[in-house]
DNA sequence: CCACCGATTGCT
DNA sequence: GCAATCGGTGGT
């Protein structure tokens, strides 16, 4: 452990491990893509309030701006200009007043690709019987705020973790949750980690 | 300027 | 099944 190299840190608790920063080549693709390799990879707040960290499992894409049920439908407003910028940025929102809702830019340039955060699992930092499953949950349980979008994955103390790929059969899709069935049923574009407690609903 | 409503959650 | 709670959006 000593020299710089130490790009693989031991868990406490079970012997799971995870890597360096998702480079930004990792967000600079498709936004299914990149959401399918999202699940696995740990999401990492490093800073003064403590260590926090979570096996990401449930995710949802939305892509560019005739998808109806993305907040960059319609083009860029003050809120989501930053869902059309550089991918490896967050964007998170309000939702309903009370729930901060973390959301990674993907795909780029100009092309406005997102995938929201959905669920985890507790790694470290969290009692193992934590519920970080929902957005919300996901969001208060990491102190977030829109304080946050525009942050850069890749050099803030909020950050993503390289970690092993979860294998195809163990990832199920379906509709998106809380948007028009019109709007989703033909986007199956919710992905999550079958069987995993971090999983919503 | 104001009214509406949501990529949610937990309790009645 | 629905209230809580507030900022973005779009219409007046």
């Amino acid at each position: 452990m000593g020299s710089g190299t130490r790009s693989i840190h031991a868990r406490a608790s079970a012997a799971f491990r995870y890597g360096p920063r998702l480079p930004r080549s990792f967000y600079t693709r498709p936004t299914l893509v990149v959401a399918r390799e999202l699940l696995g990879k740990v999401l990492l707040y490093d800073g003064p309030e403590g260590r926090r960290a979570a096996r990401l499992v449930e995710v949802e894409a939305y892509h560019g701006t005739r998808d109806p049920a993305s907040h960059a439908f319609r083009g860029p407003t003050p809120r989501t200009s930053v869902m059309f910028g550089r991918p490896g940025h967050a964007y998170v929102y309000l939702s309903h007043g009370v729930w901060f809702c973390m959301n990674v830019v993907a795909h780029g340039p100009e092309i406005a690709g997102a995938v929201l955060l959905r669920g985890a699992e507790p790694l470290e930092g969290f009692a193992k019987t934590a519920r970080l499953s929902g957005p919300g949950l996901l969001g208060r349980a990491f102190a977030l705020s829109t304080a946050h979008t525009g942050v850069d994955l890749t050099r803030s103390s909020l950050q993503l973790r390289d970690a092993p790929p979860v294998a195809s059969r163990q990832i199920a899709r379906g509709p998106r949750i809380g948007i028009a069935e019109s709007a989703t049923s033909a986007k199956p574009w919710r992905l999550w980690v079958r069987g995993s407690r971090g999983v919503s609903r």
